[in-house]
DNA sequence: ATAATAAAAGATAAAAAACTCTTTTATTTA
DNA sequence: TAAATAAAAGAGTTTTTTATCTTTTATTAT
């Protein structure tokens, strides 16, 4: 569905999101460990997504990564667009280049759907609204 | 969503049961033309469906693929299932081993239910029934 | 029997994805 | 201004996926 690269940075940003909601940054160490993520390759993945404006980072003691204003408005499909690209709103399921309305390929019609519904679900949710549940204990971004 | 073995996987099937309806067996290289995908790749996929059951092959001249009665009645999510696993019908979509009704992921309710329509469609297509569709032209399994 | 055909098997190769390690740069605080 | 901290950058490595090539085996028709 999502690459592994995908998934970890959904995971990060949503940990973020929730952590540096009172102002203060969060250091990698902090976020491997919430989410469950092998260390340096969640430390490149942080970096892309700072580089891309997904997240902000700040240097030095004290520092670390956190959500400005912007960024906590961004979608999941923002995340994913970033990362994986929109195959996954537009491609054919069958891998398909042609595959549309006018050359449909056997399973167009329905998937079309179901990928609408992928992509809509993951329109409406910003990455700070499961802050309160996290914290609650509700949902979880680990094992 | 599928791994590009399972895209041709299920291109190739769905080729063979339209080309193979009058009981002529098909052979590779009207497979790997008829789907683009290729040749010796597709070979080797052909091969290993044939061993797991999915299709049936005859060696020498006039050989090729075939489906028998039984391989006819399979749904394209056999085919999933048989080559990519079932993650697709029951992964959690953040990678979370874990995720379940008991311990979601933000996700995870939302996300189930598209898993579920996902799952249905496939179950609910068997590989036999686009045949006269692709035969009138009205569906496309190449480009 | 022999030659021709076509898939099976086996062994590699290339490309992409996932992951790691080391060095550098920016920032803070003592 | 020096030491400590923490991310950025760069350069690998490993694993998995995708794809290719060669040889073998089975079947058919001459």
């Amino acid at each position: 569905m999502f690459s592994k690269t995908c998934e970890y940075a959904i995971r990060a940003i949503i940990f973020i999101a929730q952590k540096s909601e009172n102002g203060v940054n969060v250091g990698i160490k902090e976020i491997f460990k919430g989410i469950n993520a092998p260390e340096s390759f969640i430390a490149k993945i942080l970096q892309e997504l700072s580089r891309k404006g997904l997240i902000q980072s700040v240097k030095g003691p004290n520092g670390g990564f956190f959500l400005d204003e912007e960024s906590k408005k961004n979608t999941l499909a923002d995340i994913v667009k970033t990362i994986d690209g929109d195959k996954l709103f537009t491609g054919c399921a069958l891998g398909l280049k042609n595959c549309s309305e006018i050359e449909p390929c056997p399973l167009h019609d329905e998937f079309k759907v179901i990928r609408q519904q992928m992509h809509n679900m993951l329109r409406n949710s910003t990455v700070a609204e499961f802050n309160t549940e996290l914290a609650q204990g509700l949902k979880h971004l680990k094992r």
